[in-house]
DNA sequence: GATTAATCGAGACGGTACGTCGCGTCTTAGT
DNA sequence: ACTAAGACGCGACGTACCGTCTCGATTAATC
């Protein structure tokens, strides 16, 4: 509903005569709009952004931040994850349910990980290393609606290893 | 009223109530919810987010992501800019709204313009050096309800211009 | 409502403050305000009009005037006949619904048909006999605000069987 | 506007702009939409039912009877008329507005008064008469919406004579 | 296999905000 | 000085959705 017609449309209401189920049966698996947005998106976002690590971080990452920029242009859960962290601006109950479930963050953290394995980044500090990875990505698609081309995730990619790597000669 | 009971409670009925205005007179100037925020944002926005221009772009980064982050996490016209933008995830009237605004924008281009007179920055897209800049930043406290202390600030300004500095021999 | 601050006053939203009771159900039962007082005026005005047929039809030709009298001018179910009765001379979906129930016209017929049955009336012409009868009754009523004494419907009642009856000397 | 798009549609708004006037300027000649209709009812009204009396008063009670069932259904002079007997069963202060015109009465005194000097009717009781002679027509329209043939009136206007006429042997 | 209990859909309920409309007053240019 | 134009505070309109609350009908479990 939520692609089909927008945010607004999608009411409690609506919702459970689409489902063909009573309101109250709606209420009682999900007690607000955002946990059964949270349910939808989690599990297809933890699918759509498993990158399967492979000897290359380097490109790892770029395929990783194409991924991060389809969700959240292109995918239905990305939309929902949109509208949740959107939510989230304004109803603190929802910023801590999103907090929790911490949909990018797992994926992004695996992706960290990795390269930190290889030795190609230069802190420890993984939230850090998480924001300068995706922060950049995300800030533009949230607020200027961007849909990055190919090239421009990995010269993003690329700009983020080039500061993010430990000086070279060691 | 925002700040007081949060979005939910700012309704165009209460605002024309505690305005002691008629509901209609509300509606006769601003259409929407969002051009109320827009407008009890952006001039505060703009004058929260300029930073005068020192010698020391470096500082003057710093300085521009701490306001930044106060601007998000503090401030009232910081607190519509969030609500705004989070609106703007499900709603496009509003994600257009906000584009054609550029809150943040138009102080961090003059932040990133200064810094790059000042021969600092390695590349002439700025739109990229303004995601790199504010993305990380702007990200966390979205995502995690950051609070960034001093020292957080610093080191991230330290880490944006060390990425984007351009190569030494040169 | 009505009878205590007048029609003005008798809103759909006060309604459904004073019934206690939300504004969709009201308009849930009865879409318009016309219905609502029909169906407060209809059962009330049936019993307050029903006059048990005597032996002598002229005393119940005059005790039925005096009936519509106190009906039209003091009864609640009265006060909302002429509502009625007004709305439906602006607003044709009101009159239609007034001439469905035929508020006076049913026990006016009881009256006129034993009046009949006693062959004191001339004419089949039922219709010509209510309106003979009642009338002149209302007119005064609706357009003087007129409040009878018993001896002025007596003599109305006096001068509709003169009137009517059939020639004498048959 | 009455006529053309119904009462309801009669907006004080609505007046001002159709005359090109301000809205100040309307409610300076007159304070209420009842004043309006009953100086645009008044003058016509007078002129439609104004009947010249010609030395056979029976013929002249016939043509007033036909001039008024004429006057209210399809004259707009009446329409205007009807809706103010409507506004005046739920707004007293029209009621008495109405009273002081007596729109109807002056014409039917005229016949009335015309009547009695040939000495066709029994009482002196002016404003009984009236409503006897004109009750039954106007009660039918008002609640029937009633569009009287010349036959009925005639018939109508007959049965009224026959009751009124003094006993015949005298 | 019949009886009871739990669960469900459907939708009515009391609330409340929505955006619109008309009210009668007040303000402002323009004549 | 007066006007048209229209903004203003007010409050009812009828609608939508909220989350809770009955209801029968339908299963499922018990006897």
């Amino acid at each position: 509903m939520l692609v089909e017609q927008g945010y607004a449309a999608m009411t409690m209401k609506g919702i459970a005569e689409r489902a063909k189920v009573g309101r109250q049966t709606v209420y009682r698996w999900w007690s607000t709009k955002a946990e059964i947005l949270l349910e939808a998106s989690a599990a297809d976002a933890a699918r759509e952004l498993a990158i399967p690590a492979s000897d290359d971080a380097d490109a790892d990452i770029t395929e990783y931040l194409w991924a991060v920029a389809g969700f959240l242009t292109t995918s239905d859960a990305g939309l929902a994850y949109r509208a949740l962290l959107g939510e989230a601006q304004h109803d603190r109950a929802v910023a801590e349910l999103l907090r929790g479930a911490d949909v990018l963050g797992e994926s992004a953290r695996a992706v960290i990980d990795s390269a930190r394995a290889h030795g190609i980044l230069d802190t420890d500090d993984v939230d850090a290393l998480i924001a300068e990875m995706v922060g950049p990505l995300v800030f533009r698609i949230l607020s200027e609606d961007w849909r990055p081309s190919h090239a421009a995730i990995e010269k993003m990619a690329r700009r983020f290893l080039h500061r993010s790597s430990p000086p070279p000669g060691r």
